[in-house]
DNA sequence: AGCAAAAAGTTAAACGTTTATCCTTGTAAG
DNA sequence: CTTACAAGGATAAACGTTTAACTTTTTGCT
């Protein structure tokens, strides 16, 4: 029903092959039958179909974008970031949410294939990369950039923040702030989180300190787990003076929770977060946290996949770490007392 | 490269269309050749390229998703819901924003129809439906949902919250937790924004005041322009006892500008806003809200779309107006002085 | 045994493009 | 006056499926 390429062709006795050209600007025509299709295709109003190119010319134009929840400010604005890069230059993003679950994670991907993206970019849940997925990608040579999150064992391009480094900071600064007992909400069982609390760690022992495990309460990555890490916490004894939190998400869940004790913030427990998502600064407190750099994440995914993509052949697995920045705000500002 | 069918009928002597007719279990085989398939295509590791499918049933399973920005919660998590009730179906989403530019919203939508979408949901930036576009729409019958704006001139399906609802609950709710002097921050000149001022002049009426311009100062849908239109509102005289604003992220930048200028919340000004987005529970002072049933949108937006396809012809126009909620919190909980 | 109908496949065509190769014609150089 | 080559275009095949129509074999029933 839709107006297609030879119904041009038959109104204007030419062959398909020719208004294809033509439509395309490529190989051999006449000026006047250039005229004269572009006119017959306005008029008709036609419009190239996709799907038919793709199949043809093995590209989609398409991206996939995998990730574990994109309601979490931090993954929206990758995706916003990435969709801004891709655009421009005429490719559209397929998004697809896992909710943490690797079995959906993997099912997932592999659909994303199934509709032959032109890339993949992940932010995977798992732990290590799935020899299958990987397998076909590397089979396929299909460009993949993981974001946020490496997998053990993936042969790809990996973009995103120094997690030590994050502990480290967020750490030195409650420090600095004078805290002396720091507690810790960790993240999931998952690298990043293993390395924001060893990055903590590592700020602790510089001081000579250390983190105690009844000091550190998992919390997962969303608020409700923050709370619930924080309020066990406050069970504990002796009471924490200054917490860093997994994320941001967690450190609201854990002020929730302070606030509800009738505690305050900073006086009576310094809070920090990191991922420094754009509501951080409207708080009850406005919270400190440390800036992930996330746009620069999702921008730089976007050009490294299409440069793999330019250049037909899979990069030499690159790493890019990102530098993060501490961002001070009411929720640790308690004047230093050595 | 990639394993195709023709793989597995060479291997098994078979022809292509038995395998096709296996694999999706369609049509006459014995379940000795069914055995056999599967299992070839099992060793091979077959996967079907959706894309080749697609160009034959006209039908690739995936759906535009055309939003104004999705590092909005409101619109993320549309995205979600809405993703939520495809995936088990099958489909996959396009996403695709337009940061408020008509412009832009009208040329993506027609990319995502070159890209053979089944459906598309739409909320526009736009005040009228371009005629190019539906008529584009109309001839593929191709099914739409409108969401969250509705389109003059549109003939489609459209869901959304009742706005004049929203503008009188809160500012009923102002009213009766004493209030007398109420400002409105509106949002951008589109009929959701008009509709909840005029719920708000609606509500004042009926308790015999009215809502002066110079009450009034326009803030747009993001964080900053509440911020200056507060700050215009503060400059004014009298000062406002009570503030509805157009949504929450409004209400956050008027929160800071109320703050700045040293004033209580709610005791000097009472401040509601709309939408009740994740994180309004979590402010300075909590925020009283409007809920606009953001996830019932993007679920009953995606069932609506699905039941068009399904009945293979586009529905009769409907239009379901959700109910809204107002959401107390402690941002206008002032004790009611009658 | 005879016949219809069902079962199990096959062949041909189509979906809407692009790519590769081939065929005319006109024109300029030798 | 050839010859060669370029311009402008056409034809054939391919991309990987599905759909429709057709053939052959088996089964069931009387």
């Amino acid at each position: 029903m839709p107006v297609t390429m030879s119904d041009i062709a038959r109104d204007l006795k030419l062959s398909v092959v020719t208004v294809s050209k033509v439509l395309r600007n490529k190989g051999k025509f006449s000026t006047a039958t250039r005229q004269r299709v572009l006119q017959r295709a306005k008029e008709l109003d036609y419009r190239i179909n996709w799907v038919a190119r793709s199949l043809v010319t093995r590209h989609t134009f398409t991206i996939g974008l995998l990730l574990p929840d994109f309601t979490q400010p931090f993954f929206a604005e990758i995706a916003k970031e990435a969709a801004d890069v891709l655009r421009p230059r005429g490719y559209h993003v397929i998004i697809s949410y896992f909710e943490e679950d690797p079995d959906l994670e993997l099912s997932e991907a592999h659909a994303l294939l199934d509709r032959q993206v032109d890339g993949l970019v992940i932010a995977s849940a798992c732990h290590s990369a799935d020899p299958g997925l990987f397998e076909r990608m590397r089979k396929g040579k299909l460009p993949v950039v993981l974001i946020d999150r490496p997998l053990t064992g993936a042969k790809a391009t990996f973009i995103g923040v120094d997690n030590h480094e994050i502990g480290d900071l967020a750490t030195a600064h409650l420090l600095a702030q004078g805290c002396r007992r720091i507690a810790h909400l960790r993240g999931p069982f998952i690298p990043i989180a293993e390395d924001r609390m060893s990055g903590c760690e590592r700020a602790l022992r510089a001081h000579g300190l250390s983190l105690p495990a009844n000091q550190i309460a998992i919390a997962g990555h969303a608020e409700s787990g923050g709370y619930d890490a924080m309020r066990q916490i406050l069970q504990g004894h002796p009471l924490p003076d200054g917490v860093f939190c997994f994320n941001d998400p967690v450190a609201m869940g854990a002020m929730r929770a302070i606030f509800e004790a009738g505690l305050k913030i900073p006086d009576d427990i310094a809070l920090a977060g990191a991922g420094n998502i754009h509501y951080s600064a409207l708080l009850a407190v406005p919270l400190t946290s440390v800036d992930q750099g996330t746009s620069e994440t999702g921008r730089r995914a976007a050009e490294l996949l299409l440069a793999q993509i330019a250049s037909r052949r899979i990069a030499a697995p690159t790493e890019v770490l990102i530098m993060p920045k501490l961002i001070v705000r009411q929720s640790t500002l308690r004047g230093a007392r050595v």
